[in-house]
DNA sequence: ATATTATAGTTAAGCGCTTAACCATTGTGT
DNA sequence: ACACAATGGTTAAGCGCTTAACTATAATAT
């Protein structure tokens, strides 16, 4: 494998202008340049990040700190697009991402590894309520965060400690709660993520209590269940809700795959949707399209975010920024198939 | 951040007395030995990577190298559970993964990252014909590899370079093609992936191919059509199977997603699953179980998979294993609703 | 014409670690 | 008693890169 100085030597320059080259420091004649550059390609060059490590620079690395079960991560396709849009970013970068889920076992052993300073040159974190002892952790470490969820900040009256990025959960919620209030319902269950797992699912039930309120009415906490995103989860919860008496006419399920999870079991009770039980779903993940009916659901921008988050990292390392920015992504309405006036 | 000096200086040893006590190497007193354990934890020390890559060790980081443009990996359920298998079993051994995806700007970039002595320990590469070149690369840079595929020698009459993990593709399409041809299916249209994508997809098409011949048919070539592994190509792969005359009354997509959006197509030509076309599909991702009728399709251990490859790799770290092996999983048939005799 | 600045390149120190080569004890067999 | 090994520890080189400090030349201003 060949070093900077086989390059040097075959461009015949020294190995700082090699250097120079490679990192677009100006002061470098184009025939220089040039030279420098047909060596490093005829050698097959690439620099070796560990001794690049070494000088006390950039990684071109990026952690993602997941603090989530890896069953939960690599099933969500929500997530998966969340980090297909930093993975964007990061390549236009030349970065890579160094993946770390939590793991009941060790939970804070993968994640020292993260804050090991030489390993990323900053940390994505995909938030959850169990983060918090994460962010304070790389709060103390000193490395460049951003979180994909909401940060500290939004939460209590806390300083924001990191900056974050996310959609508007909470306009989300209340514009597809509005939307079955619109059509008539009264009764909506809601299926919720799992207990105080996360700000989004709070802001979601905000969005749908305001609008309930708006209407004249109550949350009714036998019409709420929690799961834990997945379809089966959906199934179950889709069970519980439509045991209630009497029966909820509309579901607002707080991301798609239960959501459609709950259409399963309403047809397995032999009730047609949208014309029995209206469903709405959030995300708006490939799944909505493929359900039948189509899933009306809340759009996410999903991979918007993912970008949003690593860009803002990337402004981060600049100095660019005020690092203890909120961003926030506008959510969209998306009407399918699986809504309808309620039944009479 | 405390350096090795620094333990050395407050446990009043040279620095390599403290690298041997780190490293378990033996001869050092337990007097001494323990010295330097008490100043490291004093000093919350731990050695930086960086610095230990350079001097030409582990990295305790693997690559993912991944062939594809990052849309159709994460958008990819299949895929997806198999990384999460790679991971969990990097995990165990405290690794973590780094991901490299394809792009069409700068395609050899990405991985020559990869392959930077420095950057891994090693490589899980996802495989497609792509993958070919890359594959030459890692056997002259010497880093341990494992491809989740079909290795080079599994291909032509090369030598196998590339220890890989896969499934029976060929015994999961002739499982699969013979549940038809027993339900009475004769014209069996097929949606196979990007043609010369990858050697998976030549291995379900011979298995396809072997059971037509079992039962004395030919292939109509008309009635293949190539898909891209996404729900939204099933759709276009299913109108035109659908408009060849005489009509399949079946078909075998080479995966779920395409087969869900071949069951669209069909919905929106007025036919009945399974009673007017029956469809079957490949891998049994999540949204099989979800799909309205419920996917009859072929299993394929994905996280299984993910784990072998990463087993196989760390494997060969410890030298203990002829790293030329290939190890096939079995597949299995799950019948669901929605294949069923054929139309009389 | 001279001083100044911009441009183009080099030299060499050092990042934090591992390890081969070395020195200094202590223990053992004869 | 002495040679010799086993044990416990140190010194210093070097991994491949970046970058501050420096030199040298060309362009521009005064």
């Amino acid at each position: 494998m060949a070093n900077i100085y086989d390059v040097a030597r075959l461009a015949k320059v020294s190995t700082a202008t090699v250097s120079k080259v490679l990192s677009n420091t100006p002061y470098v004649s184009d025939k220089t340049r040039q030279k420098v550059l047909d060596a490093v390609f005829n050698l097959g060059y690439s620099p070796s990040i560990a001794a690049r490590s070494l000088t006390g620079n950039r990684r071109f690395v990026i952690g993602l700190a997941i603090p989530y079960e890896p069953n939960y991560l690599f099933r969500d396709p929500f997530l998966m697009e969340v980090i297909q849009g930093i993975e964007e970013i990061a390549n236009e970068h030349d970065y890579n991402l160094l993946f770390t889920t939590a793991r009941k076992t060790n939970p804070q052993g993968a994640y020292s590894r993260l804050l090991n300073k030489g390993y990323v040159d900053g940390v994505v974190i995909l938030e959850t309520v169990k983060s918090v002892e994460l962010d304070k952790k790389l709060v103390e470490s000193g490395i460049p965060r951003v979180s994909v969820g909401y940060s500290m900040g939004s939460k209590g009256n806390l300083a924001i400690v990191t900056p974050s990025v996310h959609a508007n959960d909470y306009l989300g919620a209340l514009e597809a709660t509005r939307h079955l209030l619109n059509l008539g319902h009264r009764r909506i269950g809601i299926i919720n993520g799992p207990a105080n797992f996360m700000t989004a699912m709070e802001e979601r039930y905000k969005g749908f209590c305001t609008a309930l309120a708006e209407a004249g009415l109550n949350p009714d906490p036998e019409l709420m269940v929690n799961g834990d995103f997945t379809l089966e989860s959906g199934i179950v919860a889709g069970q519980k809700l439509l045991q209630v008496s009497p029966l909820p006419t509309a579901i607002f399920s707080f991301n798609d795959r239960m959501a459609v999870g709950a259409m399963r079991s309403a047809r397995e009770k032999g009730l047609k949707i949208p014309y029995d039980l209206s469903i709405i779903g959030f995300d708006d993940v490939e799944l909505a399209q493929a359900s039948d009916p189509p899933l009306t659901t809340i759009h996410q921008p999903a991979m918007g975010i993912g970008k949003e988050a690593a860009r803002k990292l990337f402004a981060i390392f600049n100095g660019d920024i005020d690092i203890l920015t909120e961003t926030i992504l506008p959510t969209e309405f998306i009407l399918r198939g699986s809504t309808g006036p309620v039944p009479t």
